[in-house]
RNA sequence: UCCCCUGUAGCUCAGUCGGUAGAGCAGGUGGCUGUUAACCACCCUGUCGGCGGUUCAAAUCCGUCCGGGGGAGCCA
């Protein structure tokens, strides 16, 4: 394989030929010379190809080379001339294999508007914005590998098709081999699922936390990254049917560690991205969201704040004029008030712990006053909520009752509550929206441009 | 699902008081001694989202449907 062009950039010019192939960009030609900007998505800059029209072989094979053009390009590394690259390709011949002819190609050499790159998405990263969010999606995914293997956790593939009827954490996809036109009915007229392919209901999961609660309670310490879905009806720019969650969950760990393990996770992210795609990060910063990447340094050397839920309604009542919701405790923390803790208070992420256990899952920890729960929430400015944890209720009896009072039958839980019947421990875990997070640290507005092919109600192209 | 905004050339948009449409970029042609968002000149480009209504006359006003964006809820 020959290298890439991030190589070649790096290399010093010398003798001997080399190749370099990709897509190109811009072509620029004036009498004598011809530049063709060559991108291979390796980095965001591309190589500068110089080609001599006074001596070069085949001319006319120029004029078939356009904006979108896949070509290689062999030739020698040469110092340049120009101000804006060291390097750049004398080349001595080039192979054109595919055009892109310029009165059909859908992207032109100018800057085009995310949404109309979201109706062209088979092409979109070719653009410099979606390729550099590509970048940072395959560094931040190896980052968190990197993390939670370096810490000693084991990666447990969850299922994805679920058939825990009432995770309760929002509307599912069923998943059924049944004819639609004829679905098969009991003499009561009920949906007869002892017909269907696991003869019983099943949908795509909504979490894989209650599998990773049973290999936690083996391997002390896992994590899970893999795909989630939730069939809301969500219109908004931080929502997607289709999601990355990555869920670690300790054994032997209380929520003091939930956090700690949170914050550090994020630091290492942030700092893994701001070494390894400094390139990306400064394109964020200048084009995307105005100076992103300090914001991210900022945010690895600051410890995080934490307030409790409590703490947080005293300080948000101080200003209740200020919201379209006030707020008094036992109410939810809406995205207005959210981001006045985040970016009005604290000026940065902070962990919000201790909610009313009314607005909160039925498996995280009563605590001792018997109201709130040992949750966790870190919030981060312009997003909200990018991580929600907890420590997990591990006695039995306490966990039987919560379900109990909020309509759940603990008979579809009997796995569940296996783990709180056996060699229970206290334990705790979160869950990262992965492509939030990659809102986060790029600052793109719209969570529909960091996933290649987003996937909303109405919405499932390509 | 609710509220608000929006849909005009390939793209981004302007279009006044209702009188059948315009700019920049892209594209084409020519020019230009090394450009880099190349530059200069000229040229081409339209079912004004769809359907219906009001009117002598609709891109413009009204209704409706569809697409896009923003906000809310829900959450990650």
């Amino acid at each position: 394989m020959n290298d890439r062009i991030s190589q070649l950039l790096k290399r010093a010019p010398g003798p001997g030929p080399v190749v370099a192939e990709g897509w190109v960009r811009t072509k620029r030609e004036s009498k004598t010379v011809c530049f063709l900007e060559l991108n291979d998505g390796s980095c965001l800059k591309g190589l500068q190809v110089v080609v001599d029209l006074d001596t070069f072989a085949d001319a006319t094979i120029l004029a078939r080379i356009t904006t979108g053009a896949a070509v290689a390009c062999t030739g020698e590394l040469t110092a340049s001339p120009g101000g804006n690259q060291d390097v750049e390709l004398k080349a001595s011949s080039i192979t054109l294999h595919g055009e892109a002819p310029a009165d059909t190609y859908p992207l032109q050499k100018k800057r085009h508007s995310l949404e109309y790159l979201r109706e062209i998405a088979h092409l979109r990263a070719r653009t410099n914005t979606m390729g550099a969010v590509a970048r940072v999606r395959h560094a931040v995914s190896y980052a968190v590998h990197s993390y939670f293997n370096e810490k000693g956790f084991y990666y447990v593939h969850t299922p994805i098709i679920s058939t825990s009827d009432a995770e309760g954490a929002g509307e599912m996809f069923q998943v059924t081999t049944f004819d639609l036109d004829n679905i098969p009915r009991t003499e009561e007229g009920v949906i007869d699922y002892d017909q269907d392919f696991f003869g019983r209901k099943a949908s795509l999961t909504v979490s894989g936390q209650l599998e990773g609660e049973t290999y936690a309670l083996a391997l002390k310490n896992i994590y899970t990254f893999g795909p989630t879905f939730r069939a809301e009806n969500s219109n908004t720019k931080r929502h997607l049917s289709e999601f990355w969650m990555i869920e670690p969950e300790m054994s032997f760990c209380t929520l003091e560690g939930d956090m700690a393990i949170a914050e550090e996770f994020l630091k290492y992210v942030f700092s893994y991205v701001l070494e390894h795609c400094a390139e990306d990060m400064a394109f964020f910063s200048q084009w995307v969201e105005k100076g992103v990447a300090e914001t991210l340094r900022s945010v690895v050397e600051k410890p995080f704040v934490h307030m409790t839920y409590t703490d947080a309604i005293v300080e948000l009542e101080k200003n209740n004029d200020k919201f379209d919701f006030p707020v008094k405790w036992g109410s939810d923390l809406q995205t207005e008030h959210e981001r006045y803790l985040t970016e009005q208070v604290c000026k940065g992420p902070v962990i919000v712990t201790d909610y009313p256990k009314e607005i909160k899952a039925f498996y995280m920890k009563l605590n001792e006053d018997g109201k709130t729960v040992r949750a966790m929430d870190v919030l981060v400015p312009r997003l909200g909520e990018i991580i929600g944890g907890s420590e997990r209720e591990s006695r039995l009896e306490v966990l039987t009752e919560r379900m109990t009072s909020l309509g759940l039958d603990p008979a579809d839980y009997w796995w569940y509550l296996d783990l709180r019947r056996y060699g229970s421990v206290p334990h705790a875990g979160f869950g990262l929206g992965f492509d939030r997070a990659i809102q986060y640290i790029t600052g793109m507005q719209n969570i529909r441009d960091v996933i290649p092919y987003p996937r909303a109600a109405k919405q499932a192209d390509f």
